[in-house]
RNA sequence: GCCGGGGUGGCGGAAUCGGCAGACGCGACAGACUUAAAAUCUGUUGCCCGCAAGGGCAUCCGGGUUCGAGACCCGGCCCCGGCACCA
């Protein structure tokens, strides 16, 4: 090679540019914020934070790039950004491979956070590393115990025994939330209902807030928000009550949301394990009634619900007397009847809902109208008129409309002490108690005598014993010899009773880790405070104003979080209700799918580099066989990068070859980012081909680059080429900047970003025009590719950190040419353009159009009916 | 069934307030460089007719409003997500 050494050409060499300015970073706490800073100049932006699983997935790449990009962002606009980074470390698959391979929980939880903290690192991600904490570190795990008996004191946590949900593959009790289609969330093992006390968080109390505050929660998405809305399910009616027929003294009271249809009861249905089912069926029907809750309880949770299961019911033999007309209406158990709902009674009207009528056809029982649909009067009923219309044969209030008559009825049943207006929630209590070792310790004991005690707080905080056994059964807390019966100062555990006190026994059961991360986000305002939240310092940063993460989370982690933080207020740790400003949902990272289906229904996955594919020129697979035994295979939908579908690329590998800046812009390129995002080998390069390009523009042309000053001059000072280039660099700033304000649109800026880079020829343009553009392009790229952009910013003679350089601005008044390129239309079809100035308006504008040759020539002699000119924008030319 | 979000080239997607549909990227095709390949660079690329100039058709389907609709209104079809024997 010919060059000497100063000319010679650095290439691209990611690694060695990326770790380098890591390291600067890091020695420089670059990414450290005070608290003290006006709030108006703060920004709070925090990822969901990852469980320490091992390494880290292309999803952790998306979510934690979109949030970096935001944060450095906001810095270059001059906010104080808090982007912080911590561990959800409590959980199960720590202690199934301390049961598979015999690692200590914690051993393999810190190792696993300890490799991903370095490609978190290797990544380039600006997080305020002083604020890390992992759940499971002992500081913010005792601390979480001083919370929860706050939370006791405020009366919103309690036992009771109750039935849960069990999962037969963990050995351990689920949240309502945790259970998706009758399987576990997680295994999808079974899940059975079984009887056990537990520890409930009083999640309920706060059900009217948080349907209401949804509608307060304008810039979350709208999907999550339904979600919420639904899981919730305020159902607004009234209960009435049904004395039982022979038994004065027993009422069986049903719930509806619709008082409306009241006269026009004719059977009631309970759930087989209604309370009041011993004393209400006569010995006559006990034998069929008891037949039938048992063949009812049989049926899995699972084939209980949904469409499939067949309705079936049994008369009770007993009868309930309807108060709004006396009559005697049967009551039959019913499978559909869920017990713990409303009150586990419906009254059923099958003239005006669906299901009470499919039951009242099965079972011969009477069917009788009482709202009229507008129109059909003296039609007979084919099926169930579920809308609203006029009443009729409903005593005092025939006539009425029906939804006017939900409230006239229901105070009619009040002001005869027959029923109440209510509301009913779907939402249930949050059993947090887990029958696991590796989760945060509910601190609470036991008296021989004296029952569950809270601890005092100087007695906290309780501890994980570190020598444990794991063989999969149960929990190793109940199993510790000494664990549960041991105080912390290693004498036998006691509670005071009135007489002085006795022996008592530890809770082994440890809390649900939603519980560690339903307040991590106020602790990072304060990871350094005594106390467990510091007030001041949550009030300041929070609410977060944008939150990063899957939509998975959207009644689970969501939603507590919500409810936690409303607790928190409660219990005196903040005055801020609602966590999270602004929501933002990324979605999943995607791959195409190669299998085979085999006999059994199921698929068998390959690995790209298993099979051969063949395309045609449009992409098409024309043929696909693995390379094993040449058997066809097919080349499947795309779906969401999965280790048992063999889709799957290792992030570590693509940082390795092609660098962190590739990475990044890899999957912020090409859709929004609440879209999902399709891996391909191809637009992986395409990502590394363009910075490539931007680094040789930087490197071909360092020396002009270097020794020139930025353009400072207007548009209109030069011509040609260079006039071009200095509103394109106006326009790109503007496009950037709407793209990162109005939905953080990154693709939409990184598009921006590459036309201008295709407008920059040093050889058509003067080394000042020409080094505004590479600047402003290097400025406009660094959120999200950092590493490249302050190499460049260097390279290309600028001063400081390009961040303290801040984000361009732009002129709208450098954007355009003084004339205005107007499509013509003819009778709405485009004809042609004409340039015209545009300072013109009016009818000084309108003259112009009409004195053009151009359109002249388009118009040609045909008669003008009408002329649209919009200026700035469009002519269009009515003729014929 | 109820609630929510969608439907634009071969693909991902763009189009700010109703004003040039298809930006940008991927793929494909052609060319340059190369012994060759890779890499890189240049050009073309919605569909149809045409040598071309040009014309026609195009944003799920059918209507409507408008000088002008991918966007607004009415009706329908399809896809995705959530909830659900929830009374």
């Amino acid at each position: 090679m010919q060059h000497s050494p100063e000319s010679a050409i650095r290439p691209y060499e990611p690694a060695a540019i990326e770790t380098a300015w890591q390291a600067r970073w890091e020695a420089a706490r670059a990414f450290e914020v005070r608290d003290d800073l006006p709030r108006e100049k703060c920004y709070y932006v925090l990822e969901m934070f990852p469980y320490p699983s091992g390494k880290l997935h292309m999803g952790h790449v998306r979510n934690y790039s979109i949030g970096d990009a935001v944060a450095r962002y906001k810095r270059m606009r001059g906010f104080a950004v808090l982007h912080p980074m911590g561990w959800d470390s409590f959980g199960l698959p720590a202690e199934q491979a301390a049961i598979e391979r015999n690692a200590h929980p914690r051993t393999w939880t810190y190792d696993n956070l300890a490799y991903m903290r370095t490609q978190l690192k290797r990544m380039g991600f600006s997080y305020a590393w002083s604020r890390e904490f992992a759940c499971s570190d002992p500081g913010y795990a005792a601390r979480e115990q001083d919370i929860f008996l706050d939370l006791v004191e405020a009366g919103l946590v309690y036992r009771k025994s109750s039935l849960v949900n069990w999962s037969t593959g963990l050995n351990t009790v689920l949240a309502n939330e945790q259970v998706v289609d009758g399987k576990c969330w997680r295994t999808g093992m079974p899940v059975i209902q079984k009887e056990l006390p537990q520890w409930f968080v009083r999640i309920t109390k706060y059900a009217d807030e948080l349907l209401q505050r949804t509608y307060e929660l304008n810039q979350w998405p709208d999907a999550v928000l339904t979600q919420q809305r639904n899981w919730i399910g305020k159902s607004v009616g009234a209960e009435i009550d049904f004395a039982v027929d022979g038994m004065p003294d027993v009422k069986l009271t049903a719930f509806t949301t619709r008082p409306d249809t009241l006269f026009g009861v004719t059977f009631m249905s309970i759930a087989p394990e209604h309370g009041l089912i011993d004393r209400i069926v006569p010995a006559s029907h006990r034998a069929a009634v008891e037949a039938f809750a048992a063949e009812t309880r049989k049926v899995s949770t699972q084939d209980r619900i949904g469409d499939t299961a067949e309705k079936k019911g049994v008369f009770t033999g007993a009868y309930v007397i309807n108060p709004a007309n006396g009559e005697k209406v049967p009551v039959y158990a019913a499978n559909f009847v869920v017990a713990d709902y409303g009150t586990g009674a419906v009254m059923a009207v099958p003239a005006h809902d669906t299901r009470d009528f499919a039951f009242a056809t099965k079972y011969g029982i009477a069917v009788r109208q009482v709202i009229v649909e507008d129109g059909r009067q003296g039609e007979p009923l084919t099926d169930a008129f579920t809308g609203v219309g006029t009443m009729t044969a409903s005593g005092q209030f025939t006539g009425q409309r029906s939804d006017a008559a939900k409230a006239a009825i229901t105070a009619w049943l009040e002001q005869t002490g027959t029923g109440r207006g209510t509301v009913t929630w779907r939402l249930r209590d949050w059993g947090i108690s887990r029958q696991r070792y590796w989760g945060n310790p509910i601190p609470f004991v036991y008296g021989e005598h004296s029952g569950a005690v809270p601890l005092r707080k100087q007695d906290l905080p309780v501890t994980l014993p570190d020598d444990v056994t794991f063989d999969g059964i149960g929990n190793p807390l109940v199993k510790h010899p000494t664990w549960a019966t041991t105080a912390k100062d290693g004498s036998p555990l006691t509670v005071r009773t009135a007489h002085g006190s006795e022996p008592a026994r530890r809770e082994t059961d440890t809390m649900d880790t939603f519980m560690e991360s339903s307040w991590y986000f106020a602790r990072f305002a304060c990871a350094d405070a005594e106390k467990p939240l510091d007030k001041k310092r949550v009030d300041h940063w929070l609410p977060v104003d944008l939150y990063v993460g899957g939509i998975e989370h959207a009644v689970l982690h969501l939603l507590y979080a919500r409810f936690f933080q409303k607790a928190l207020c409660d219990i005196g740790y903040s005055t801020v209700r609602e966590p999270f400003k602004r929501l933002l949902c990324q979605g999943m990272v995607c791959m195409e799918t190669t299998y085979r289906d085999l006999a059994d229904g199921k698929k068998q996955y390959f690995y790209p580099d298993e099979v051969d594919v063949e395309r045609d020129d449009k992409g098409r697979v024309v043929r696909a066989v693995a390379k094993s035994d040449g058997q066809p295979v097919v080349v499947g939908r795309v779906e969401k990068m999965s280790k048992s579908k063999r889709n799957t690329v290792d992030p570590q590998l693509l940082v390795d070859t092609y660098g962190a800046d590739t990475a990044r812009l890899f999957v912020l390129s090409n859709q929004p980012p609440e879209l999902d995002v399709q891996w391909s080998d191809e637009g992986v390069r395409g990502s590394n081909r363009f910075l490539k390009r931007v680094w040789m523009l930087v490197q071909n042309n360092r020396d002009v680059l270097a020794k020139s000053a930025a353009f400072a001059g207007l548009a209109k000072d030069v011509q040609g080429a260079d006039q071009i280039v200095v509103r394109k660099i106006h326009q790109t700033i503007k496009r950037a900047t709407d793209s990162m304000e109005k939905d953080f649109a990154f693709h939409t800026a990184i598009s921006a970003c590459m036309e201008l880079s295709n407008e920059l020829k040093p050889e058509a343009l003067s080394p000042a025009v020409f080094k505004s553009g590479v600047v402003t392009l290097v400025r406009l790229l660094a959120p999200m590719t950092p590493h490249i952009c302050s190499e460049l910013w260097h390279d290309l003679g600028e001063a400081g950190d390009i961040t303290a350089a801040g984000w361009p601005s732009y002129d709208e008044q450098q954007m355009q040419a003084d004339d205005a390129d107007y499509p013509v239309q003819v009778n709405g079809k485009m004809r042609g353009k004409i340039a015209l100035p545009r300072a013109l308006t009016g009818a000084d504008l309108e003259a112009a159009v009409r004195a053009h040759p151009e359109f002249v020539a388009i118009v040609a002699d045909k008669p003008i009916r009408k002329l649209i000119v919009v200026p700035g924008k469009i002519v269009n030319v009515v003729v014929g």
